[in-house]
RNA sequence: GGUCCCGUGGCUUAGCCAGGAUAUAGCAUCGGGCUUCUAACCCGAGGGUCAGGGGUUCAAAUCCCUUCGGGAUCGCCA
């Protein structure tokens, strides 16, 4: 296994602090970064100008000329500008990257973590098809999973089904009310008796309470109930698994809400709270004080009709998640900024396992917020048939000859790969509004353009292949690749490991994103001036196949871990 | 009113947690490039008081305070 950007830090770390050491000086933070001028520079000499007592010029310089390297090392050159030590990567560096991915192939960059990870995401309500906004949740979540799957990690993911809450009641009476479409996707189906459902509720809000005996009927565990619950949630849950898999995002298990009163964790949760000396009669209801976790309001944690809330399944959905794995990682909307720091307040207050929260802004419409409630929102549905009937038009104008399964295969790829770097490549701290131009605008450095890349690679090796130019197995000599952007282009793949790396530990599926388009960028300067099929020196042209090889290998790597696919034509 | 997140060229955006070298890209605009491995591409140009103000520092887009603007949230919804 190499890794060569993590690797190569290591050694720059080693002779710098070996070097500080001969000198006498001692810093815990060598203030290394990737840059602009070298592929690593040190800022160590402004940190240690006031111990050293000399200006950081002359002390880099110092430094520098204090370092000894040892043979057969990555590291090329180390040079002073001014008070920054750049460090560039040397032959070996460049060769072994290559060596590596030809020998590593798919498993390239990876592979450094170990250990069980428990991720939830979406977990919308099952009133609804998902819309623009929930699966902003969907991608930021599948991407985490392929980025820590990539990293070494076991990750197991889970869609938390809220088959019991009160919109699922509202569901349940909407469909003894309201006639079913049969005809339309049922997730969708839903949403319209969901819509009818809560005008009525509006309009007479005397009919509240036919919702609230529901609530206790399920959950005092009448059948017919249950029934009737099950039965809506199955219909939403059936459509809004379509829509994931139609994204590329599959979930390993749906646990249901309802199954942690049923095996009496919520109840046992409760008294495990209690035992606390935490809770209070409040009005009826059960209320925790987390004031020492610096919340000043109590937490419901059940009903004055003695049911339990969200929160009180989600403790006993976080205690059984955390005895299944190492890590908990949950990700969630805005709106559950304090409840989550709530839960985890009260599951550390019981001594249990917290999950790590990845919290993401909202989606919003240029007329405001979205609301499955009201009808207000913009399907998942609706924005990738749009999409994919875009791409169809623009891959037929391309490639008019090409047979209709072609088109079709590369319009879904194409569109649901710019649905999914759209949203992607924008952190999560950031909300957002909707807007359908931008959405279906995929003329710009998106993910088609990284597909681009990738199929360009592809239609090289065939090309070369059909003029019996290349042979996969033939060895070949990475020293030859002397062109800059062939040298660029093999540095940058060799960092996929260490933005693995960054992405795993920060949860930031963005960075992956722009690493995926700076490959691409990379990819199209060697192409565009450095010929490969025509080289006209048999090594030299083996040599670069080999390379364009390598970077096929890395973009496909990139795509699927941003789960999009990756064309061998378009 | 309290708390949290965001505010970077006309638009979208990276960098901010771990302060340092001319602030990153894309879109749009303007100019150039297909008889040469797919031009969903490449090259070049213009365009920025890093929301405003104060502070810390040798050094602030980055840290602290404050004002303004946008979003989220403030118990028996989820």
């Amino acid at each position: 296994m190499f890794f060569l950007f993590i690797e190569f830090k290591k050694q720059v770390t080693e002779a710098l602090n070996n070097a500080l050491k001969s000198l006498g000086y001692e810093v815990d933070d060598l203030g290394l970064e990737p840059s602009q001028h070298a592929d690593i520079a040190s800022k160590v000499a402004f940190r240690l100008a006031a111990q050293a007592k000399c200006n950081p010029k002359e002390l880099a310089d110092k430094i520098v000329a204090a370092i000894k390297l040892p043979e057969s090392i990555l590291i090329g050159d180390i040079k002073t500008v001014g008070p920054y030590i750049n460090i560039n990567a040397g032959r070996n560096y460049v060769d072994n990257t290559v060596k590596a991915i030809l020998e590593e192939k798919e498993n390239f960059g990876g592979n450094f973590c170990e250990g069980k990870i428990l991720l939830e995401h979406t977990s919308a309500n099952p009133n609804g098809p998902l819309h623009v906004g929930h699966i902003r949740n969907s991608i930021i979540g599948d991407t985490l999973v392929r980025i820590l799957k990539k990293a070494g990690y076991e990750v197991e993911t889970q869609y938390y089904v809220n088959d019991m809450g009160r919109q699922i009641a509202i569901v349940s009476w909407a469909l003894s009310l309201f006639e079913f479409d049969t005809s339309k996707k049922p997730d969708h189906a839903i949403a319209d008796v969901y819509i009818k459902a809560n005008v009525i509720l509006n309009e007479e809000p005397d009919k509240v309470a036919e919702i609230d005996k529901r609530m206790q009927l399920v959950e005092s565990g009448d059948e017919e109930t249950i029934q009737s619950f099950d039965k809506a949630v199955e219909f939403a849950v059936t459509g809004i698994k379509q829509t994931l898999l139609r994204m590329n995002v599959s979930h390993d298990s749906f646990p249901h809400e309802s199954g942690f009163i049923r095996n009496g964790a919520v109840s046992r949760i409760v008294e495990e709270i209690k035992a606390t000396g935490r809770t209070s009669d409040d009005n009826g209801a059960l209320v925790v004080d987390l004031e020492d976790y610096g919340f000043e309001k109590t937490l419901v944690i059940q009903r004055s009709d003695g049911t339990s809330l969200y929160t009180t399944r989600d403790l006993a959905y976080h205690e059984w998640k955390g005895e299944r794995a190492d890590r908990m990682i949950d990700v969630l909307g805005a709106d559950h900024k304090l409840i989550s720091g709530q839960l985890k307040a009260t599951l550390n207050a019981i001594g249990k396992k917290e999950p790590e929260i990845v919290i993401f802004e909202f989606v919003s419409l240029p007329e405001g917020s979205m609301s499955t409630r009201r009808g207000k929102f913009i399907s998942a549905d609706d924005l990738l048939d749009q999409i994919e009937e875009r791409a169809y038009a623009e891959v037929d104008k391309r490639r008019p000859e090409m047979e209709d399964d072609f088109k079709k295969e590369v319009a879904s790829m194409v569109g649901i790969g710019a649905v999914r770097y759209d949203i992607v490549k924008v952190s999560p701290e950031k909300s957002t509004v909707f807007d359908w131009k931008e959405a279906l605008d995929f003329e710009k450095q998106g993910a088609p353009f990284i597909q681009y890349s990738h199929a360009r690679a592809c239609n090289i090796l065939k090309k070369a292949e059909e003029e019996g130019k290349w042979n996969p197995a033939e060895e070949i000599d990475p020293s030859l690749l002397t062109e800059d952007t062939e040298v660029d282009l093999i540095k940058k793949m060799a960092a996929f490991d260490s933005i693995i790396d960054v992405c795993a530990r920060d949860l930031k599926p963005h960075t992956i994103a722009i690493y995926a388009r700076e490959l691409a960028d990379a990819f199209n300067q060697f192409y565009r001036f450095v010929p490969v099929v025509s080289a006209e020196e048999d090594d030299i042209r083996a040599s670069r196949l080999a390379l364009v090889n390598c970077a096929r290998i890395v973009l496909a790597n990139a795509l699927d871990t941003l789960g999009i696919g990756a064309p061998e034509s378009m």
